[in-house]
RNA sequence: GCGCCCGUAGCUCAGUGGAUAGAGCGCUGCCCUCCGGAGGCAGAAGUCGGGGGUUCGAAUCCCUCCGGGCGCGCCA
């Protein structure tokens, strides 16, 4: 609709350029946009407010002249000049109906474009370490990013959607040790519990997991191991945290950390590094089966879990390193290699090989990265929490140095969550031990609403997640609110049936029988889904969907309570019937884009 | 200290450089002989954090100050 239209100001700027010698405006754009105001008609152009003085005109003039040769498109009513110098459009009756006979036309299928042109994006989100359950935070990542694949998909790009797997380095050792010291306490022989350690009580089912396959294989010689926490070890815990801990531990320790690197390899040494593999791959097993199912619970699904230890153990890495090396932009300092990405826009140089010799996270992500490109992404799209953004410049200098092509990695952050129950905060503590985990979330208020209410807010402003009003099945829930409106759709078709009323044939339906103002401003409204569509692909904000879907549910609850759709003259009914049906396709669609379910009653 | 994000109605938030800044909740007062009241209508409520600037036009762009969040590891 809008394309067609802006196409029509295009010709009539050309046609002024030819005649009036006013050049290159054939080439201004028209920025047709949506009127606010409906007395401002259903589409506004500030073309003339822009480019007038550059000929020498009045904007009004202007508009006036290019009033006059908008062609006598069956598409627009009316063309008026207004205020400053705006050209307001008014679709025509036609325009419209034609517009809902197409929704109904292409069913699941409208507002979905070719905007993209088949440009391959790969989307990678959530990510999370595999070190314990996904957390509310991780939802929110996950219906972003899962959200915006559909937007993509949807506006014609080729999109896959990948999940990164860090499955190697010392976070899953600190983890293995975690599990292997709840193995041994299972088995009777406690040690202390290093406060940095994982402390969540997923970590003791997976040691009793350990347990059924391994018996006590894996234990090794548990005092000499005890031996790392010193003469003072006993059987007392070093200290309570949250299950969270090795993360949130934030002003990291660094005795705390040597300590723990000591333990692993105690551990190598005592059970044998087989025997530590045995433990790295069960609680990894474990832990990314309980992630997958929750995801896959909430309708998260990716083409592809890219392990990291598949990348060092391919040689990938050591390639991405020799590439960068060729390229000049490794050197070596203090016993390290480092990335010279301060040349390309990084604050300062980053270690990608330790002293000790081993590769840092960011080398696996240079190689991770590497790889994306080679494989031909056109847009290699990150979701991240907002606490990484101090992470983008390094890769992105990283993807510069070995493609040239820094601007195809694009990040998106998603910002923080906040849970309330009512007024009051219930934000996990990591000190109190109250973790909520993505699972909890889910069985409390619903997939659906979750969903909904984590793209409900732009991803760069913090949301305040209301358990309560998640829960609640009123209209102060607009997760219920949008639903409602579809099951209420679907009720009256049920009802239509029962009293043996045949839907009426999209193409025959005499639309021009809806002349109630509402029924003239609610389908204009649905004419826009496209547009909606292509705006929160465009600015990756699935949040204007969900925005969109709102008023949309709020017109149909108004014109629903102030017209009845079931009446006796047959093209009145027919035509509302219409509507209706138009609007159940439109709520579908939109909240299919955001991963939410269209009921048929509730 | 430096960098990124955010300050819009009492609260939670929309707002693609445009015309008189919008929703929802809450508040006030209304509407069921009626297709699902899980709904609707009406009203009150704002110096768009402050101050400069760019522009025909700024909540939107630039500068600066003041609040709040996050980040500044040979962690991931």
């Amino acid at each position: 609709m809008r394309q067609i239209l802006d196409s029509l100001l295009r010709d009539a700027l050309r046609s002024l350029e030819d005649s009036e010698g006013w050049t290159g405006l054939a080439g201004t754009s028209p920025e047709l946009e949506r009127s606010r105001d409906p007395r401002h008609g259903d589409f506004t152009s500030n073309v003339a407010m822009r480019v007038a003085k550059r000929y020498g005109r009045k904007p009004r003039e202007f508009a006036a002249a290019l009033k006059d040769r908008l062609a006598a498109s069956e598409l627009i009513e009316s063309v008026e000049v207004a205020g400053p110098g705006f050209v307001n459009l008014r679709l025509s009756a036609e325009a419209i109906h034609g517009e809902v006979r197409r929704m109904l036309g292409e069913g699941e299928s409208y507002g979905k474009s070719d905007a993209g042109q088949g440009r391959r994006v790969l989307v990678e989100y959530v990510s999370s370490n595999p070190t314990g359950p996904l957390h509310i935070g991780h939802g929110r990542n996950a219906a972003q990013g899962a959200s915006l694949a559909n937007l993509l998909r949807a506006t014609g790009h080729a999109v896959n959607e990948e999940y990164y797997v860090n499955d190697a380095g010392r976070q899953i050792d600190i983890l293995a040790a975690s599990v292997w010291l709840r193995y041994v306490e299972t088995l009777g022989n406690e040690l202390p519990f290093p406060r940095n350690a994982y402390q969540g009580g997923y970590v003791s089912n997976i040691a009793a997991r350990v347990v059924e396959r391994h018996g006590a294989a894996l234990c090794g010689d548990v005092a000499a191991v005890a031996e790392v926490f010193g003469p003072a070890a006993g059987g007392e815990q070093e200290g309570l945290a949250g299950d969270d801990a090795a993360n949130a531990d934030s002003s990291h320790d660094p005795d705390a950390d040597a300590r723990i690197d000591r333990l692993i390899a105690a551990i190598r040494g005592s059970a044998g590094d087989d025997s530590f593999q045995t433990v790295v791959d069960a609680a990894l097993d474990e832990v990314l089966a309980d992630i997958r199912d929750d995801l896959e619970a909430f309708s998260v699904r990716f083409d592809r879990w890219f392990s990291e230890r598949s990348l060092t153990g391919g040689g990938a890495v050591d390639r991405a390193l020799k590439t960068l090396e060729a390229n000049g932009h490794l050197y070596e300092k203090d016993g390290a290699t480092w990335f010279r990405s301060s040349a390309l826009g990084d604050d300062k140089d980053r270690v990608v090989v330790r002293e000790n010799g081993a590769t840092t996270y960011l080398a696996s992500d240079i190689a991770y990265h590497l790889d994306k490109y080679e494989r031909g992404y056109d847009v290699m799209l990150n979701v991240l929490g907002s606490d990484h953004h101090g992470y983008v410049a390094r890769l992105k200098a990283a993807v510069e140095a070995l493609t040239g092509h820094g601007e195809r990695l694009e990040v998106q952050f998603v910002q923080f969550v906040v849970l309330y129950r009512g007024n009051v905060k219930a934000q996990m503590s990591t000190r109190a031990g109250e973790f909520v985990t993505l699972r909890q979330l889910r069985e409390e208020v619903g997939n659906d609403a979750a969903r909904f209410i984590y793209v409900s807010r732009s991803n760069d402003q913090h949301l305040d997640f209301d358990l309560e009003l998640a829960k609640s099945q009123s209209s102060d829930n607009p997760v219920y609110y949008v639903q409602y409106a579809h099951a209420r759709i679907a009720s009256m078709l049920r009802r239509m049936a029962d009293n043996g009323l045949s839907r009426p044939d999209a193409g025959g339906v005499k639309l021009g029988a809806l002349e109630e103002p509402e029924e003239r401003s609610l389908m204009v409204a649905l004419g826009r889904f496209p547009e909606v569509v292509e705006l929160a692909a465009d600015k990756r904000a699935p949040h204007h969907v969900v925005h969109y879907v709102r008023g949309i549910a709020a017109e149909f609850h108004a014109w629903y309570n102030a017209h009845r759709i079931l009446v006796d003259d047959d093209d009145v009914r027919d035509a509302r019937v219409t509507l209706a049906l138009a609007v159940g396709c439109v709520i579908r669609n939109a909240l299919g884009l955001v991963g939410v379910s269209a009921p048929e009653s509730m």
